[in-house]
DNA sequence: GGTATTGTTCATTTTTGATTGAACAAACTT
DNA sequence: AAGTTTGTTCAATCAAAAATGAACAATACC
């Protein structure tokens, strides 16, 4: 068995189960809460749009972690939310795309700590050339240094390329 | 000022602290603890081998989270240990191979979801091939399972690539 | 053998992050 | 407008992960 078991929920069906414990696990490598891959999960082998008290019901996850789940998952794009007349309730589809997930992983967690990392390495750029003693050990260290730099530049320059690979 | 701060510590130098606020949020990106980052981005920037002791010292954690961080930038490559003669103490480099840290996550943290996400894909598919009826409804369930495959699969194929790119 | 030094292990504590649910707001219904 | 339904916010709780430090090896030294 799975990590999808909940008392409280309603039964999911097999197949919503197997895509749950696809999903969970997958979101979490890329630093993403649980309740986020159970979500995407049930949502993406449903053929039609679900409310969020229907799925708090097959989740049994609370009303809270829905509401900001849900939010989370339309700004990626990884869902979109429909409004059906008749029904009040906004309805939930899954967005097939899934890299709008491993996107966001890529440009909202990688980017900007590539970015920041950047800035520090020239900072000590500076501290090795301003050091006036040119000794051994300052020039090892310049070394170093030099070659992060460059293999930061080279995983900086491989992430546009892992996105567009994995966009359609 | 970074993240570096620490009453119990000895001074760290300007350089030292750079790198360390350089590789703790790195590490951090690849689900490592900040300790690993604190101990490898020390490591970095000296050009001597360090005793455990003296590593302590300088960024004032404790032994235990010491002694498990070595152990475990040991295990990936990333630092190497030395014995000098006259010092029972074992001293430890860092490898500049930074690639060390980022091929482990690669390899075992997506690498064997990857594998595991595959086998529920074929679940998955077996589910939707033996439900009997053949209505509008699952054919669109079963478009999408494929189109997961697809992407899983393209997923999977680029992993070695970033691999091979990062190293070297 | 006895003591000192170095390093590891692991139960406990601390920290961090996710989840809950009650209070609140907004929108619809009659 | 009073009540109902739907959805959001956020302080409090809970769970997971990391750090601590004391107890325990293992090894060197005399």
């Amino acid at each position: 068995m799975g990590t999808t078991t909940n008392e409280s929920a309603i039964e999911l069906t097999r197949l919503e189960e197997e895509s749950i414990d696809y999903f969970v696990p997958f979101v979490q490598m890329f630093g993403l809460p649980k309740s986020i891959g159970q979500i995407y999960g049930l949502l993406f082998v449903s053929p039609e749009a679900l409310p969020m008290d229907s799925i708090q019901a097959r989740l049994g996850i609370s009303k809270g972690s829905l509401s900001q789940g849900l939010s989370l998952l339309k700004d990626l794009g990884a869902v979109t939310s429909h409004s059906l007349e008749g029904d009040r309730r906004e309805h939930y589809r899954a967005d097939l795309q899934v890299s709008r997930i491993t996107n966001h992983f890529f440009e909202n967690r990688l980017e900007p700590r590539l970015q920041n990392g950047k800035g520090r390495l020239s900072v000590m750029m500076g501290l090795i050339d301003e050091s006036l003693t040119d000794t051994e050990d300052s020039t090892e260290v310049r070394t170093r240094i030099v070659a992060l730099q460059k293999w930061h530049k080279r995983g900086g320059s491989i992430i546009p390329m892992i996105v567009r690979w994995l966009k359609r």
